[in-house]
RNA sequence: GCACCCGUAGCUCAGUUGGAUAGAGCGCUGCCCUCCGAAGGCAGAGGUCACAGGUUCGAAUCCUGUCGGGUGCGCCA
C-alpha cells in the first residue's frame, strides 16, 4: 500500500469538487494526475500536476485553477503547507508528525511493508531460462535466469499469482545428436574404444557419467539393438540427466521453478496439440499456403522457392508471415512453440512474460502475434530481451569459444563469486543493455561496487542492533516494539531523508512491476543505502548525531526504530533480487 | 535492403512511463580526517540528453527523418 495513497485521494476529491462547482467539465479524464515525491527537495514533500493537466479541459489557466484546489487539498490534517509553484504545479510540505507515522507502518507491517495489491491475484506465467537441455549452463544463461527469477519475485510481491516456467526444447534434432554423443559414451563405459567424438555431437565430459548409468542399467543390450530402438531410450534417460544438471546449477543461485514444460509433449502426449493449434489457426482463417520472398542481406545456396504453409503473422503488426512446416513434413519450432502459448492460455494465463535472449530479438513479433491470434486478443504476451553479459578479469575481457571448449560455465562464476553478488550485478542494470560482469569488481569493497555497499548497509544496520543490545540491554528491539517509540524526535535533516526514501519503496516496488523491470529495484537499495551510510556518517563529525547515545534512551531508540526500518526495507528489496541478506561482513 | 534494441558528464550507467535548475559511482581538482562505529568524509568543476524537425502549458522521455553502434532476417532451437 502506496504511503501517500491518503493524498492521492484528497488531489482526486479535490478535483471532484471543483466538477460539482462547474469549474471543470464531467467528463474531464482524471487519468493523468499525479502525486508524487519531487526531485528537488525544495518543491516539498508531494507535488501533483493536476492544475496543469485539467487547464485545457477546463479553460482555465493552470495557476487560476490550482487557485481553487490549493484550500481543498489543505484541509487535510498532514498537510501542512499547500503551494503553487512553476508552471502550476501544486506542492505540499507535509507536517512534522507525518513521517513518523510512516516508519510506524513499516514497523508495524514488516516484512508486508511495501507488499502490494495491484497484481489482485492475476494469474501470471513467466516463462524464463528455457536453456536447451544438452549441457550444463554457461553464463550466458546466468542473466536470464536471475532476471526472470527477480521478475517472478516482484510480481509476486506486488500481488500477482506467478508460475516459473521453463520450457524445455527436447524435440528438435539436437536432442538426438544429444543422445547419439551419450550413446558413445555408453559404448566407451562398456570398454570400447570410441576415438574422438565426431563433428556434430557433443564432446563434453559430462556425458560420460550418462554413458555409465546406461551401462548399469542395460549392460550391453542396447548394443545388440537398431538405432531406432536405442534412440529412445537414451535419449530420456539423457534428457533426464541433463535436467537434473540443470536443475541443480539453477539451485546454486536459489532459482526454482514450478513447471518443466516438455516440448515433445505438445506432439507426442495425449493429444497432438500442434496439429490441434494448427486447425484452430486454419479455423479463424490465419493460415495459407505461399511463397515467401527469399533472406535479403546475405546469399543463402541452399535456398529455393517453395510454396509452404504460413501463418499471418502480419495481420498482427509482423513484417511477413511466418512458416509453420519445415520442407520434409515436420512442424518448425514455431509451430510447436505457438502451441505451447495456447497451452498456457488453455490453463488460465491471460498474461505471459517470456525472457529471451538478445539473439530472439526478431522473434518477439511474430509469437505476440500468434498469441494475438489464437486468444482472440484476450492474452498478452511480453517478451523481455536480456542482452549479453560481457565478462572481465579486473578490467581485461575474458576470452570464451564454445568450440574450444573455454566457454564459463553459470557454476564457475557462481563457485568463485557466490550466488549474491552474480545475482546483484545481473540485475543491476536495464534488461535490454548490455552488461559488463568483472570477477574482481563484485568482490571488492568499496562503494564502487554496488553489491557489496547494498550489504555492508544492511550489515551495519545489523551491528546497530547488535550494539544497542550491549548498551541499553532491557530494550525490546522487536519491530513491533519499536514502532513504539516516540518518532518524533526524529527531525535531523538527515534522518527525514532516510525517511522520506524508505516511504518511496512502496510505490517503487509497484511501478517496478508494472515495467516489469526488477533492476529498479537494485537502483533503489543503492540509493536508500547511501542514505543510511550517510547519516551514518554524520554522527561521524557529530556525536550528538549517533544512533547510540547513551545519555538519551529515548532518542536511541526513536533512532534504532529507524535504523530497524531501513534493515527491513533493505532485507524486503535483497529478498525481491533473491539475495542474502548479510548481517555481518566477513 | 528490412525489422527490433541502443546513443545522457572523460568512463560505466540511472532518470519515478510527459514535469520544475537532467542525477549517481568512478576519474579529476581542492579542503578535512587518520576517528575505531567495518566502505575514509565534505565541497567543486564537468552536459547542445547523437543530430534536425514535429506534437503541447511542458520532451532525455512520444512521433517523423538523418547519422552512429548492436542483434536478427524460410526449412536452427
Amino acid at each position: 500500500m502506496d504511503v501517500f495513497a491518503g493524498f492521492h485521494g484528497r488531489v482526486l476529491a479535490a478535483v471532484q469538487q471543483l466538477k460539482h462547482d462547474g469549474v471543470v467539465p464531467h467528463d474531464a479524464s482524471l487519468d493523468g494526475i499525479t502525486l508524487e515525491p519531487p526531485k528537488d527537495a525544495s518543491h516539498g514533500d508531494l507535488a501533483t500536476n493536476a492544475a496543469m493537466v485539467l487547464a485545457k479541459a477546463a479553460g482555465k489557466p493552470p495557476r487560476a485553477l490550482a487557485e481553487r484546489l490549493v484550500p481543498l487539498i489543505a484541509v487535510d490534517p498532514h498537510v501542512d503547507r499547500a503551494e503553487i509553484a512553476g508552471p502550476g504545479f501544486i506542492n505540499l510540505t507535509l507536517n512534522s508528525a507525518f513521517w513518523p507515522s510512516v516508519l510506524r507502518m513499516v514497523l508495524e507491517q514488516g516484512a508486508a511493508f511495501g507488499r502490494s495489491a495491484i497484481g489482485k491475484g492475476e494469474a501470471v506465467n513467466l516463462e524464463y531460462v528455457s536453456a536447451n537441455p544438452t549441457g550444463p549452463m554457461h553464463v550466458g544463461h546466468t542473466r536470464g535466469a536471475v532476471f526472470g527469477d527477480a521478475l517472478a519475485n516482484l510480481l509476486a510481491f506486488a500481488g500477482y499469482a506467478v508460475t516459473r516456467e521453463y520450457y524445455v526444447n527436447d524435440a528438435g534434432a539436437q536432442v538426438d545428436a544429444l543422445a547419439r554423443s551419450a550413446y558413445l559414451r555408453y559404448r566407451e563405459a562398456l570398454g570400447e574404444e570410441i576415438g574422438a567424438i565426431p563433428e556434430g555431437l557433443y564432446p563434453g565430459d559430462y556425458l560420460k557419467p550418462v554413458g555409465q548409468k546406461l551401462a548399469d542399467q542395460h549392460g550391453k543390450e542396447l548394443l545388440a539393438m537398431p538405432a531406432e530402438q536405442w534412440l529412445p531410450i537414451v535419449r530420456a534417460t539423457t534428457l533426464q540427466a541433463m535436467l537434473g544438471m540443470i536443475e541443480e546449477d539453477l539451485a546454486a543461485l536459489g532459482i526454482h521453478h514450478d513447471v518443466f514444460f516438455s516440448e515433445r509433449s505438445l506432439s507426442e502426449g495425449p493429444r497432438d496439440e500442434v496439429a490441434e493449434t494448427i486447425a484452430d489457426l486454419k479455423a479463424r482463417g490465419l493460415i495459407y499456403k505461399g511463397r515467401l520472398p527469399p533472406p535479403k542481406g546475405k546469399i543463402d545456396e541452399d535456398w529455393e522457392d517453395r510454396e509452404q504453409l504460413l501463418f499471418r503473422s502480419t495481420d498482427f503488426g509482423d513484417d511477413q508471415d511466418r512458416p509453420l512446416m519445415k520442407a520434409d513434413g515436420s512442424y518448425t519450432y514455431f509451430a510447436g512453440d505457438i502451441a505451447y502459448h495456447r497451452d498456457k492460455f488453455a490453463r488460465g494465463f491471460n498474461t505471459m512474460i517470456d525472457v529471451w535472449g538478445a539473439d530472439h530479438g526478431g522473434h518477439i513479433k511474430r509469437m505476440q502475434a500468434a498469441v494475438a491470434a489464437l486468444s482472440g486478443g484476450h492474452a498478452e504476451l511480453d517478451v523481455k530481451i536480456c542482452q549479453l553479459v560481457r565478462l572481465f578479469r579486473a578490467g581485461e575481457p575474458v576470452k570464451m569459444s564454445k568450440r574450444a571448449g573455454t566457454f564459463v560455465t553459470l557454476r564457475e562464476v557462481v563457485d568463485e563469486v557466490g550466488a549474491g553478488p552474480v545475482r546483484f550485478m545481473m540485475l543491476y542494470r536495464k534488461n535490454d543493455a548490455p552488461l559488463d560482469f568483472d570477477f574482481a569488481k563484485v568482490t571488492e569493497q568499496s562503494r564502487d561496487n554496488p553489491v557489496f555497499y547494498v550489504q555492508y548497509a544492511h550489515a551495519r544496520a545489523s551491528s546497530v542492533l547488535r550494539n544497542v543490545a550491549e548498551a541499553f540491554p532491557d530494550m525490546d528491539l522487536e519491530e513491533g516494539a519499536l514502532a513504539g517509540s516516540d518518532l518524533n524526535r526524529l527531525s535531523d535533516e538527515a534522518e527525514l531523508a532516510l525517511i522520506r526514501r524508505i516511504a518511496q519503496f512502496p510505490r517503487l516496488v509497484e511501478a517496478a512491476a508494472a515495467a516489469h523491470e526488477p533492476h529498479r529495484v537494485g537502483f533503489y537499495l543503492y540509493d536508500l543505502a547511501g542514505d543510511f551510510h550517510g547519516l551514518w556518517n554524520r554522527g561521524k563529525d557529530l556525536p550528538q548525531l549517533r544512533f547510540i547515545y547513551e545519555s538519551d534512551r529515548e532518542l536511541t531508540r526513536a533512532r534504532v526504530a529507524l535504523v530497524a526500518a531501513t534493515k527491513r526495507v533493505l532485507a524486503s528489496g535483497l529478498g525481491i533480487l533473491g539475495v542474502h541478506a548479510m548481517h555481518e561482513l566477513h
